[in-house]
DNA sequence: TTCGTCATGTAATGGGTTACATGATTAC
DNA sequence: GTAATCATGTAACCCATTACATGACGAA
């Protein structure tokens, strides 16, 4: 999750920690909200692996602003992780990341991911749609509400999801309505 | 979450882990799903804090299946924990969570359950559309979508708010429309 | 008798959070 | 010089998860 953005961040431009914790909140804030105790750790982290490396020797006089820069190793973490496809990798917060930085990945695996996406969401849909069956006399108004609006959600997201592949197959991205 | 929503089962009737877990995943399966890592050591945990307690005294021959029955002192728990009102308690899951259980609730704290969410989202909608000002000439149209699509989904749900608040105040709630 | 599912629990792990502590740099 | 904010990090905790282990019970 983490490492996902941070190396797509990385990626852009070489950063310090701080600074990256901003545009990750500027880029990502609506969906997700990251904070120094898991930043900084991930970053050593991922320094260890060889992921990412100081843009300034490790030993050097400048100890404050640690400048982190993407490695080939990096890159490849990246891709890797971009093309995640388990099921826990179809939730919508890790969906909605990979999403983020779907421009540096190519046209079929865009389709691939939405449609995994999608079927993901359908399939919950049918469940729901059987459990109301089973249980709608048990189900008090507000239970009931609930699961018609998110009912609602998943209906909505496929709708989204059936544009973004139109386009990808097509003629591109359709234009975001302006909010307002 | 957990002891809220084990809480909210047990008043309707006492019952085992097993069971809990059944009808946990029924009712709120669409959101949230629950695992028996969790759940067990959740009724240990509340039955420690005398919220809950076995219905068949702690050392009888029964062994399988601990029957658990919510407490006076329970019953008080629930009631607090329904009233919450953190900023915590603002976000998606843990409001779903209580609003599936309003039943319990007085009209009058409803109310306020709904405003409070609604303020919430209002205020994130306020945040996103200013850092679309500040940023939408770097971002690119992947990002751009996934806001625009966020946005949307959090304009239906104040919308849907506002339905379940003027049912609250008027003729009671609307029935939910079935699903297709 | 053996298989499925009912039933309970623990241990290790994951992936984050908040709070705390510290120090450098900049603006006034 | 002093306050704000930039910048990094650690420690303790939280709340869940998965994997593992165990055993009862009913049906074939």
């Amino acid at each position: 999750m983490l490492e996902l953005a941070v190396l797509g961040l990385l990626k852009e431009q070489s950063m310090h920690g701080y600074e990256l914790k901003k545009r990750l909140n500027l880029k990502l804030g609506h969906f997700w909200q990251v904070s120094f105790g898991s930043l900084y750790p991930a970053l050593n982290k991922l320094e260890r692996q060889g992921a990412v490396e100081r843009a300034y020797p490790k030993g050097e006089a400048r100890r404050s602003k640690n400048v982190y820069r993407i490695t080939a190793a990096g890159e490849r973490l990246f891709a890797e992780l971009l093309e995640a496809s388990g099921p826990h990798d179809l939730e919508q917060d890790r969906f909605a990341l990979r999403l983020a930085f779907f421009s540096y990945l190519r046209p079929e695996a865009r389709i691939h991911q939405l449609e995994g996406r999608r079927g993901y969401l359908q399939m919950k849909l049918a469940d729901f749609r059987a459990s109301i069956k089973n249980s709608r006399e048990r189900m008090d108004a507000y239970t009931e509400q609930l699961l018609a609006h998110g009912l609602d959600e998943r209906e909505r997201e496929i709708k989204w999801l059936d544009e973004l592949i139109a386009a990808e197959r097509g003629a591109g991205l359709p234009k975001a309505r302006p909010a307002e």
